[in-house]
RNA sequence: GCCGCUGUAGCUCAGUGGUAGAGCACUCCCUUGGUAAGGGAGAGGUCAUGGGUUCAAGUCCCAUCAGCGGCUCCA
């Protein structure tokens, strides 16, 4: 006797165990014809789910037209397209395509199988796949489920021969794995989900007759349901993600409600390809990677090198308006700095070689030093550094065997992976009192990382980038005041740059870890603070355990493009670690020395990806204060030749980046070259002009001539616009 | 770092083991024009690098380097 719950509240009760199916009925025949799944207890379930006792449900529906698809639905589609691409798969390429899983993404689905070294899949296969799915779709084979014992489950997978499965099922079950024997075997392990005591398989159609998959579901109650599904790329991945063990092929594909959307998701694909920095970048010269500088090395070339000036310019402004005092300081330093800090030995599988001192590798070599020798006394830690830091923190924070008496170490020096040693030492360098903090220490520092070679992208995953660092040192009770200084330079930065939508993560503590450095109190205050900074900025955040710095709950920015892409950018950290492992103090009203707290904040996050970000997120079409080329003049002959350098003088004397056309093009042959460089204004200038000491006025992203104006009129204008760094184009006749 | 794919002119790309190609860009000439490509000529190459197979290699094989996609990673 099942009273079920609704999401309005209300409530049914049937005399008899009921499907989701039939409660969606008992409501209405819309709602049961929209029906694909449910929820029962806020956990995602078949429609065919039998309720036989008092739950809450929620009919989970395909969208109407025109509305877009609920999370919930698109799991459903993604979960059950992927049985029919695999499905599709193996009807292309063979049986013996062993599957492993196949899980929904955020945009799609991939699954994961091993195909056997004497076949293929490959891009060739895609028409055949695609249209073998699109049969399958059309079919509208029911997904049925059906259960076996956990043993009888087992029996049937190991004779079917895929140990994958076999994995999966043991997994499910809550056994351990009799086919996987990797490192990662235990880490599959911890916190449990719900054991299931026996399997459970899909048919899609027949149990018996069609194709079938071990799998928990749910999925929608038919194939037609998922709408409409593709499949999009291959990648190789690993079981379990180890690289020492099997490696897989994993497919992508993606599946939407309709072929609209489906169609339209590819537009939306294609739209970003053609938006790719790295294309953009080059075609209209705004940064370069040369193969004989190095691999992830930006060189900024004269265009990209104004975009990231004017940027620089802009926030700079801020800075000092906010207090802030600029710092320079060097590319390098010594071993010890790192040592102190803690980024060196630990993190030295991410950070470029060290930079031993020559005389001191000449000394070692004349010993006949072996290279494990040379290596272990780069790295090791100086014993009065591994007492230091342990007497402050009461804590192991060296392993023993780094520990070398200081007379066997080598000293050389490091490229630096982050900005805050060299800024935590010119804190250091004079004493404070109370009075003058928060001490606000501002570089474009520029940092080197070893990113793996397979993790570099054009200007996004590099390995020198400049950041707009900052370090601010202030007292706990300055800690709030300052993290909503950082907040309020990121809005306005997202402001300025026409970011409307964006949200925050803020990283807290995992309350059952005892890793963090810093008091219990001093942590719930800044969390509290960065809570509460967080709420002040009016958009969506989200609290995320767990996923604070050791040293610090932070704040992490995430930004929509105008694509819909999400970026993350800018961050703001608190830190109690710095001050410690420096010893950095200042001098209170009670005449005693205090820890400062440390913030780090980098409102762009690093100028490469920042400016990575902004060519895709405007295609190159920079708004004017950030254009390369502001404005080019464009006479219509030769004749106007003379006038046209006047223009570009008056205008480059305002202050615009303007250039003149002196080919001996046609006008049309001018309007289309400038129209690939994406500048925002184009002045044709003839004879006519000349007469009216106007200019002919073009803005991008107009199909027409705008009419002309007098030339004093647009410098002023343009002038205005740069100044303020509007986000459109607003200089009109 | 791992797996797969790719590497030919500044860019985009053709190229069947037998003489290195096109379009755009560039230079020059003609054209002197009013809003998204006027016409012509010229110049431009270590076919990523290094080996190998072959009478003969841009093409086939191996290695290295780099790029792309993904995996893993990202203090």
């Amino acid at each position: 006797m099942p009273t079920i719950t609704l999401p309005d509240g209300k409530t049914k009760s049937f005399d008899k165990p009921v499907t989701a199916a039939d409660v969606a009925a008992s409501i209405g025949p819309g709602l049961a014809k929209a029906a694909i799944g449910c929820k029962v207890d806020g956990e995602l379930r078949d429609l065919s789910t039998v309720l036989d006792r008092d739950c809450a449900v929620a009919i989970v529906t395909a969208p109407k037209p025109g509305q877009t698809a609920s999370a919930d639905a698109l799991f459903l589609m993604r979960h059950s397209a992927a049985h029919v691409m695999a499905e599709a798969i193996q009807d292309v390429i063979g049986k013996d395509v062993l599957l492993a899983y196949g899980p929904p993404t955020d945009t799609g689905f991939f699954y994961d199988m091993f195909v056997p070294p004497h076949k293929k899949i490959s891009t060739d296969h895609f028409d055949a796949i695609n249209r073998r799915i699109a049969e399958i779709l059309k079919e509208d084979r029911r997904f049925t489920r059906y259960e076996q014992p956990a043993d009888a489950g087992l029996a049937r997978l190991k004779a079917e021969g895929n140990k994958y499965k076999v994995d999966n099922a043991e997994r499910a079950l809550g056994r351990p794995s009799s086919v996987y024997k990797g490192p990662k075997a235990a880490s599959a392990d911890p916190a449990a989900p719900p054991r299931a005591a026996v399997l459970s398989f899909y048919a899609t159609g027949t149990p018996g007759l069609n194709w079938e998959d071990l799998c928990r579901g749910p999925h929608v109650p038919s194939t037609a349901r998922i709408g409409a599904a593709r499949v999009m790329s291959l990648a190789s991945s690993y079981w379990h993600g180890d690289e020492t063990s099997d490696r897989l092929l994993r497919v992508y594909g993606t599946a939407f409600p309709t072929q609209n959307e489906l169609d339209q998701y590819l537009v939306q694909l294609d739209e970003a390809k053609k938006r790719d920095h790295r294309v953009i970048g080059r075609h209209l010269r705004l940064f370069h990677i040369d193969e004989d500088v190095g691999q992830g090395l930006i060189l900024w070339t004269p265009n990209g090198a104004v975009i990231r000036k004017e940027l620089q310019t802009f926030i700079a402004a801020e800075l000092k308006k906010q207090g802030y005092t600029e710092v320079f300081t060097p590319h390098i330093g010594r071993l010890d700095l790192y040592k102190t800090s803690g980024h060196f030995p630990y993190y030295k599988d991410a950070q470029f070689a060290p930079i031993v001192e020559r005389q001191a590798l000449e000394r070692l070599c004349a010993e006949g030093c072996s290279c494990a020798e040379v290596m272990h006394r780069v790295e090791g830690v100086p014993e009065r550094l591994a007492r230091g830091i342990n007497e402050r923190t009461g804590r192991q924070t060296i392993t023993p065997d780094r520990v070398l008496p200081d007379d066997r170490l080598i000293d050389g020096f490091m490229l630096k992976p982050m900005n805050c040693p060299h800024h935590a030492r010119i804190f250091a360098s004079a004493p404070h009192s109370y009075r003058d903090m928060p001490v606000r220490l501002a570089e474009f520092g520029t940092v080197y990382r070893w990113e793996q070679s397979g993790e570099l992208s054009g200007m996004l995953r590099v390995r020198s980038f400049t950041q707009d660092d900052a370090h601010l040192f202030c007292t706990e009770d300055q800690l709030a005041h300052e993290i909503q200084g950082c907040l309020s330079l990121v809005k306005l930065i997202f402001a300025t740059l026409g970011m409307a939508e964006y949200r925050v993560r803020v990283g807290l503590r995992d309350p059952d870890s005892g890793k963090y450095t810093g008091s219990a109190e001093s942590w719930d205050k800044a969390e509290a603070a960065c809570v509460a900074a967080a709420e002040t900025l009016g958009v969506a955040f989200s609290r995320e355990p767990g996923e604070a710095a050791f040293y610090g709950p932070k704040i992490d920015f995430v930004v929509k493009d105008v694509i819909g892409r999400e970026w993350q950018l800018g961050t703001v950290q608190v830190d109690y670690n710095m001050a410690l492992r420096f010893d950095l103090s200042y001098i209170g009203p009670d005449n005693a020395p205090h820890r400062p707290v440390v913030i780090h904040r980098a409102p762009f996050g690093s100028m490469e990806r920042f400016c990575g970000f902004l060519i895709e997120h405007f295609g190159g079409a920079f708004p004017t204060w950030l254009a390369p080329e502001q404005v080019r003049v464009l006479p219509i002959s030769e004749k106007s030749l003379a006038y046209a350098r006047r223009v570009g003088q008056v205008l480059r004397d305002a202050g615009a980046r303007a250039t003149i056309d002196e080919g001996n093009d046609r006008i049309q042959g001018k309007i289309k070259e400038a129209s690939d460089w994406k500048i925002p204004y184009l002045l044709v200038v003839g004879p006519r002009d000349e007469e009216q000491q106007a200019v002919s006025v073009r803005a991008r992203g107009t199909e027409k001539d705008l009419g002309s104006m007098p030339l004093a009129r647009f410098a002023d204008g343009l002038r205005d616009e740069i100044a303020s760094r509007r986000a459109t184009l607003n200089v009109r006749p």
